[in-house]
Order: structure tokens, then sequence, then C-alpha cells
DNA sequence: AACAGTTTGAAACATGCGTTTCCTTACGCC
DNA sequence: GGCGTAAGGAAACGCATGTTTCAAACTGTT
């Protein structure tokens, strides 16, 4: 079995350590020892540590952002035919199917998921304007369609329902494990993820529906 | 004008500074120059880092949590008279109320906010241990009272729908001010931390009282 | 006024960090 | 076969960190 080569080698554990502790938390020395590389080889291979982290993100984001454009082509394509808008629940639909579809081929939904968390929250600064640059095409195009599946709601109402939601689903799946254990312990069957975006569609498209406050 | 305390300039800054930047990304030194105290006064008066970052939290939990039990005190005397169940929309509105409070005193929601999220995600081992030990049965005590108010939910499944909320309120506060920007210069209007509380009391009640997924 | 205990201050300590340097090894090509 | 470029390896650099030390300043008590 030969190994991955070295730039593969960095990324793979640094995801993992990213994910288990946080970018200050985890040095470049705890991912060359345990990527079994040389320290030197992250700054030769990605410039600096900043650099790894982004090439960690893009790693996923890449991959994700060409497929969901690839199915909200589909969406739109298909809709176009009848004249019809795109129901919400496809929406939602199209985009957890995404997100569970990328890290799925490499068995990393929960580093992606804790990934995608750290990003939100320990928001380095250069990070948040990283993903913002070079993701957030995506991101607004969904919302676009969001709003024209929801014509009812008020524009401030549904932006701030989406991050409601975006909360939940990254609160959610990013401390998915600690939260499994608990679940099992507390109520002894252990759910799948798969069970676990089952129980959460009721509830979001609840939450996009609920009435407007006084 | 009299400067308060040390101990109290270094927790005011500290508190200010985690918030913003994070734990491992603040230094005492950051700590000890902007609250203009020596540097060894943290080592002194707190023992240790990890001690500082406890005592932050300390000082918004430990009112928190004692105004939280003292709020069900009430809400569970009030109810016992008369031999009804609390309702829902009541304890929700209760740990809301709760919440707000504490930091209003200080105006300091925004930090208390930030804490919160980094709490969660920054999870530094040790953070995470003292607050479920100092802190962990009044959450307990909280459940077991939602749960009487949703008599008709599986205990799994309010279980994680609460961790849905959970996920969503402090994902949303605790990035208020991002949030609030974006939603300024893009809808025009600023919400208040009030307008935005009253946003999310309808959408929490209809996610808790979502159907059943199939 | 003198003393004991507490708090502050400046400096040093040891350590771990990201990064750079420089040398060796490996590989592809004329 | 030798040469040029790419990759790997060992060591050091400069710096920032949390913590400790120890003397000075302060505080309250007798």
């Amino acid at each position: 079995m030969a190994q991955p080569d070295t730039v593969t080698r960095i990324l793979d554990t640094a995801e993992v350590l990213f994910a288990e502790r946080g970018f200050a938390e985890t040095s470049l020395r705890n991912i060359t020892s345990k990527a079994k590389v040389n320290l030197a080889a992250v700054n030769y291979h990605f410039g600096s540590k900043k650099s790894l982290i982004q090439a960690v993100f893009a790693r996923y984001l890449d991959p994700f952002t060409e497929r969901f454009h690839r199915a909200l082509d589909d969406l739109e394509a298909r809709h176009a035919r009848d004249g019809s808008e795109i129901p919400l629940e496809e929406l939602l639909e199209t985009m957890a199917r995404t997100v569970l579809e990328v890290p799925a081929e490499r068995d990393s939904l929960k580093v992606f998921m804790r990934l995608l968390g750290l990003a939100y929250s320990q928001a380095q600064g250069h990070l948040r304007g990283y993903i913002q640059s070079q993701y957030g095409e995506a991101f607004t195009r969904f919302t676009e369609l969001v709003r024209r599946a929801t014509p009812e709601l008020p524009d401030a109402e549904r932006f701030w329902r989406l991050h409601f939601i975006l909360g939940s689903v990254i609160f959610t799946l990013s401390g998915l494990d600690a939260l499994r254990d608990i679940a099992e312990h507390d109520y002894g069957e252990r759910v799948s993820v798969h069970e676990l975006v089952q129980k959460m569609r009721p509830v979001v498209v609840a939450a996009m529906q609920a009435p407007l406050p006084d």
C-alpha cells in the first residue's frame, strides 16, 4: 500500500486535527509529525499555515459549489419548462443532498461539518474573507431562489430565518458526535446522519412557514 | 473617577477581547496592557489563563443560573396551585428573559452571546467540562420541564429539537453584529435585540410543534 | 512608627510557535 | 551519464507565549 503523496497526507491530517481542536490550537508540528512528513513541507507546499487552512476548505468547498451549481441548474431547467416556481422543499432538499454528498465520498461528513462550524465561529478574519470571496456567489444564488419560493415572507424576515436554520444545521452537525453520544446514552438508540437529516426536515420547513411575529 | 480594582479591570478587558478574537488568539499581554495592569497580575489573581477564562464565564453564569432557578421556582409554584402544567411558551419565555436580563445590566449582551458561542465551538476541553459540571443541573431541570410541556413528543425527538433551537439562538446571537450589519445593508432597517427575539419566538414555537418525520 | 500581609512591578525563564536556511536526495530529460 | 529542477530532511532563527521570580510599594493593625 503506497502512501499518498505529501500534499495529500498533510491535508488529510490537517483537516482532522483542525476539526478536533481548532486552528490556533493545532500546530504545524502536530500536523507534520502525525502525517509523518517533514516540518518544512507545509511551508514548502502551501506557503504558510493560513494557506494550508484555506486549502483544507477548498478541498471541500470547490467540489461542493460545483455540484451545487449543477444541481440548481437542473432544478431551474426542469421548472423553466413548465413555468412553475421551485418549491421551498426542493431547494432545501437540494442543499442538504449536496452537503451530504461531497464528504460522503471520503467518509468525512463529521470533519466537514466541524470545519464549517469553525469557519463561522473562529472566523480567523482571513478565512471569512476567503470563503466569502470564493463561495459567496453560490449562497447568493441559493437565497435568491429561496426568495422566489417564499414570496409571502418579508425580505428581512426570510434573511433572519435562513440564518436561524443555518445555525441549527451547523451547530447540530458540527457537534454531532458529542450530541449523538448523549442521545444514545439517554434514549438508547443511535441515530444515523441520515435519520438526523430526516428529523430536521419538518423542523426546518415549519421554521420557514411559521407565522409572522405581531 | 476611581478605576475599578485590578481583578475587575482584568475581567472587563478579558471578556471583550475573548469575545472579539477567541481564547487562543488573545494573549495575557493583550489583556494586561489594554487593562493597564501588570502582566503578572493575571497569574497572581487567577492562577492561570485557564482559570481566568473560567472566571469570565462564572461572572455571567453564576448570576444567570441563580436567577433562572428562581424564575423556574416561581413558575412551578404558580402552576402547582391550580395543578396545571407549565406551557411551553412560558418556559421558553422564561429562558429568553433570563438570558437577556443578566448581561443587560452591564450592557454586554453581545459579549455574553459571543462567549456562549465560543464555549460551544472552541470547546477547550477544560471549559466544556467546567461549564457542564457547574451549570449542567440548570439545563437538566429546564429540559425536564420542557418534557412535561410537550408530552406528545418522543423523548429523542424533543432532545434533538431543543438542540436545533439552541443552535439557532447561539449561532444567531453570537454572530449578531455581523449579521445585523448585513441585514441593515441589504434591507435598510437595523433590528434591535428585542426585535430579533421577537422574530425568533414564532420560529422556535413552530420548530417544537412541527409534525414528526415519516 | 514598625511590622505583617497583600498587591504591584520589571525582568527573566522556559517553551513552543511559524518560518527560513541550507544541504542532501530523487527524478526527468538532452 | 550528467545536469537542472523539484522534493525531502535537519537545524536554526526570531519571536511571542504563559509562567515564575523577587524586590518594591502599599495597606491596615498594633
